[in-house]
DNA sequence: CATGCATGTTGACATTGTCTACTTCACTGG
DNA sequence: CCAGTGAAGTAGACAATGTCAACATGCATG
C-alpha cells in the first residue's frame, strides 16, 4: 500500500538531493540546474520532476534539512556551569556551524530563498532552529539575574543573536571578501566580538 | 574624441542600470534579466550588451551604486558631540536604511555577488562604506590612542557592523516574520541592541 | 570625402525549467 | 492467475535566457 522502495524510487529522490547539495558545494547555487543533477544521476531530464515538483521545491527541501542539520549542531553544544562561559561556548558552536559548513550556511542565510509561503516545511525547521537559538540565549542571559525578567532576556537574546548572526554572516558574504582581511585579522575580529559581547552583558542599570 | 551623447548612448547605459533596479524591486534578484531590462526600455535585446559585457557587469554596476549610496546615507547623519549618542545615530541610520531600501540592502549583504577581482569599482565602493564605519568609530575616540588604533578600531568596526547587520538581517528575514514579535517589542528590542552596544564599547584592558 | 568606431538590430545556438504524451513494470483486487 | 492501475522513468516540445556573430547606421575625424 505505501511505498517500497522498487529498487529505486526513494533512492532517486534522496540520490537528486545529495547531488544537488554536491553541485551546490562544487558550483555554487547558481549551478544547480534539475537537468545537472539528472544528468550526474544518469537519469533522464524528467525523471527527477517525478520526485520534485519545481526546481524550487528540491532547494526547499534542502534548505530545510540544512536548518534541521543546524539546529541539531547547536544542541549538541556541551553545556558550562559558568554562565559566561555557556554563552561564548554556544556562540563558538554557532560560528563553528558556519565555519565548518560554509556552503549550507551561507545557503540558509545568505541567499535568496523559495517563497516561505510555498514550502510550509522549509519554514517550520528555519523557526525551529531560530527559536531554539534564541530561548537558549535567554536561558542564559536569565541564569545571572531574577526569573521575574523574562522579557529582558528576551531581548538580550536577540542582541547576542544578532551579533553572532551578524558576525557569521558577513564572514560568509561575498561583500566581506571585497575586504580582503587577513586570517590574522579575521580570527583577532571574532575574538573581539566575544570580548564586547561579554563586556555587553553586563547588568543594566 | 570622447563619448559625445549621441542622443542617446550614454542614456541607455543611464536607462538600462535604473531599469534593472527597478525590476529586481518588482521580481526580485532571480527576475532580473538583460532581456527584460531591453524589452522594458523597447530597444533590441542586444543594445544592452553594448554597454555592459555580461550580466554579471550590471549587476556589479548597481552594487556599487548601491554601496555608494549606502555610504552618503550613512554618513548624512546628523553629527554629534556626544560619542555614544554619536554612535547610537548612525546605528539607527544604518538601521534606517535597512528599512527603507530592503532590496537594496538585501541585494548588498544577502546575495550572491559577481566575483569581486572581476569588478573593481564594485570592489572599491563596497570597502569605502565599511571604511566609513571604522572610521566613525576611530573618531569616536572610545579607546586610548596607541599605535594599534587603527586596527584595533577596525576590530571594533567589525563587532558593531556585525550587529548592524545581524539585527537588520534577523529583522528582515520571512523565518523571523514567523516569530511574531509585537511592534513594541520590536523597538524594544533594538533599543536593547544599542544600549548593549554602548555598553559593549567601553574601552578594553 | 572616406574611414572607423560606437551604437544598435537581427538571427542563431546552447542551456534551462517545465508541459504533455508515451513506456514499463511491480503490485493488487477479482 | 491475470487484467489493469498507478507510480517511476523516458522522449520530445516549447518558451525564455545569456551570449556570439553578422550586419546596419551615422557621427566624427583623418
Amino acid at each position: 500500500m505505501a511505498a517500497k522502495p522498487r529498487a529505486g524510487p526513494i533512492n532517486l529522490r534522496e540520490a537528486c538531493i545529495s547531488e544537488a547539495l554536491q553541485i551546490i558545494e562544487d558550483a555554487g547555487i547558481e549551478g544547480l540546474s534539475l537537468r545537472e543533477v539528472a544528468r550526474r544521476l544518469g537519469v533522464s531530464h524528467q525523471a527527477p520532476y517525478k520526485h520534485f515538483p519545481s526546481r524550487d521545491h528540491i532547494l526547499a527541501e534542502i534548505l530545510a534539512r540544512c536548518f534541521d542539520e543546524f539546529a541539531a549542531f547547536l544542541d549538541q553544544r556541551p553545556p558550562s556551569t559558568e554562565p559566561f562561559d555557556d554563552l561564548r561556548g554556544m556562540g563558538e558552536q554557532y560560528m563553528a556551524y558556519a565555519r565548518l559548513h560554509p556552503v549550507k550556511y551561507r545557503l540558509m542565510f545568505n541567499t535568496p530563498m523559495p517563497d516561505p509561503d510555498a514550502h510550509p516545511n522549509m519554514m517550520r525547521n528555519a523557526q525551529r532552529a531560530f527559536a531554539l537559538l534564541r530561548d537558549r540565549l535567554t536561558d542564559m542571559a536569565l541564569r545571572p539575574v531574577d526569573e521575574t525578567h523574562r522579557s529582558s532576556a528576551n531581548l538580550d537574546a536577540m542582541f547576542v543573536w544578532s551579533t553572532l548572526h551578524g558576525l557569521a554572516s558577513i564572514l560568509q558574504s561575498d561583500t566581506f571578501r571585497t575586504l580582503k582581511m587577513s586570517d590574522v585579522e579575521l580570527q583577532q575580529a571574532i575574538s573581539r566580538c566575544f570580548a564586547r559581547l561579554s563586556l555587553a552583558l553586563t547588568p543594566l542599570p
